[in-house]
DNA sequence: ACCGTGGCAGAAATCGATTTCTCAGTCAAC
DNA sequence: GTTGACTGAGAAATCGATTTCTGCCACGGT
């Protein structure tokens, strides 16, 4: 592995040129034609960290999801990855599936590093930010908040995607609409709940919404557990809306072929599966979610030290 | 972001104490009290990026897949992360896309990162190792071996697999037997339409195989149109060997619910999806692979220096 | 009592790139 | 002709941790 030494040697001037030559700092040309020349027959690539550690800061930036398996987030990343690349940073993916101690460890993995920035879908209402706040490295949390720090946010409107597709249930006949939501210390899931509650309470005035309301993983197997525990009550419901995709999967295998139940799902399926008959989806706009996260972070990086910016996307693409 | 020098300071030691103390070498219970103590109130993190450029090495370790969106692989990077992790390794997931620029790139940034290893499952069959494997930076091919490179790999037996798969197929009572395959340049997509090959020869002997075998993408769009060119033949399959689970995906929702067409796929279906009636499916041991590749990895990375090694796991587990 | 040994901690070199400082040489103006 | 501004390249400091080299001190043996 040549460095730049080697490459001050072979084309006969001082590390120094070297270094100018190849961050287009003026230079002779016949100076940099040999830097060049040399560079090139030594194949010579920069020490990424010892250019690092005298620049003190890196081209890496931190995207952390709670669960790398859920298509939703892998959209998201994609969103993320396509700006950033664009703009010559790299990405690394950390997945902290929904458990704080893991989130946790890769924020502190992000700020040994010394990453450029982060940008962070918490697993936890209050993520422990301070260290990394205090770098001032720009943080970007993006599909849920992070309380008790005032950063840039790209959420949805969660509570109105609740009462859209909670409405749509109403609206096609069914009487009893149940819930089934994610874990209560997630914002969406409860967000997405108030929306639901909030439709539940004006259409099933008397009935208790608690009964109605199932908090589960976010996952497969969480949608079809859930889905049972509902259709055990003494008073079942007729219609479930599930507020997120994989957990729609889960309920809709539930349900295997009674389609007596109406079912809305919030969160696109994955791969085009097609949703049981009757059932509806309501797509969620998880890659521009990344992107204006990106958008963001690659502000913050350029240098914008305005205000924390809240920007709620439309969830209904 | 407090450094070893101000630790010293504050300890009243010098920084070579501070760095033996956190590294665990002998120094006298009284030193290594005060700088534990001075580390903590300083809330000192090393700075990995001077550790790595002095210890020459670092604790990170470069997956490149071809499809994060693809759970097969997704599956085998939890496999891969899970050894890591425990290992004390970071594990940086790269998505090259199937193209042989962006896995080139990334392969690039492992390089000058200096990465303790890479674990590649490579886009094309003959992917460019020189720079990483001159830096003797050890690295493990997984599902897909890297031609021109003697390296450890970890692959199934995906000839075996098409057979299976198309046997049963036939067993089934079919007559003619299609085949839907990945791009022609990946090794899996080749080796598991020489199994569908063999089957076909010796089951539909007068019919000409080329006419039956179609490349895709490995993707749902691609199974769909697959399927599409398939069934407009003249004259059509009664059944199809699909070899890998998104293509199946697309192919059952181009199929929709014409179940005169028997289908297998090889690979197991996202997120516990049900075939529809009739398909087969055969599980793939995604995880498997990943764990088996970050085993040889980390045997190399402590200090193996035996001959490369090929492992072939049995694709029906 | 003196010398050799070993343990322990500090000083300094090191990793590889960037950047400030320094200095030699050029050219223009007075 | 001399001075001063300017250019461009090398020397050296720097980033923050690790590790080798040094040297001090205490202890033990003769």
């Amino acid at each position: 592995m040549a460095t730049i030494y080697e490459v001050a040697a072979r084309a006969g001037v001082s590390p120094a040129t070297v270094s100018r030559v190849l961050n287009g700092i003026a230079v002779s040309p016949a100076y940099a034609d040999r830097v060049l020349a040399a560079a090139e027959e030594l194949n010579y690539v920069p020490n990424r960290t010892a250019q690092r550690l005298r620049r003190r800061s890196s081209e890496v930036i931190a995207l952390v999801i709670p669960d790398i398996e859920n298509p939703f987030f892998t959209a998201l990343a994609r969103g993320v990855e396509d700006r950033a690349l664009d703009a010559g940073l790299s990405v690394v993916l950390c997945n902290s599936d929904e458990q704080e101690d893991k989130e946790s460890r890769y924020l502190q993995v992000a700020l040994s590093e010394h990453m450029a920035g982060v940008i962070l879908a918490p697993a936890s209402d209050h993520p422990d930010l301070d260290a990394i706040v205090a770098m001032s490295t720009p943080v970007v949390a993006v599909d849920r908040s992070a309380h008790g720090y005032d950063l840039d946010t790209v959420v949805m409107d969660d509570v109105a995607s609740g009462r859209t597709a909670t409405e749509r249930l109403y609206a096609e006949g069914h009487s009893v609409v149940a819930c089934i939501t994610g874990p209560a210390t997630v914002e969406t899931a409860q967000n997405r709940a108030e929306g639901w509650r909030q439709v539940f309470a004006q259409r099933s005035p008397g009935a208790e919404p608690d009964a109605y309301l199932v908090h589960s993983n976010y996952r497969v197997d969480g949608g079809q557990a859930a889905m049972a525990s509902l259709r055990a009550l003494p008073e079942p419901p007729d219609a479930v809306f599930v507020a997120n995709n994989l957990m729609g999967v889960g309920a809709m295998q539930a349900l295997a072929t009674d389609d007596a139940v109406g079912i809305a799902v919030l969160g696109d399926l994955p791969f085009g599966m097609f949703p049981r008959p009757g059932a509806s989806v309501l797509p969620l706009p998880a890659r521009e979610l990344g992107v204006t996260a990106a958008d963001l972070l690659l502000q913050r990086l350029n240098g914008d030290i305005g205000p924390a910016r809240r920007i709620v996307l439309d969830s209904a693409p």
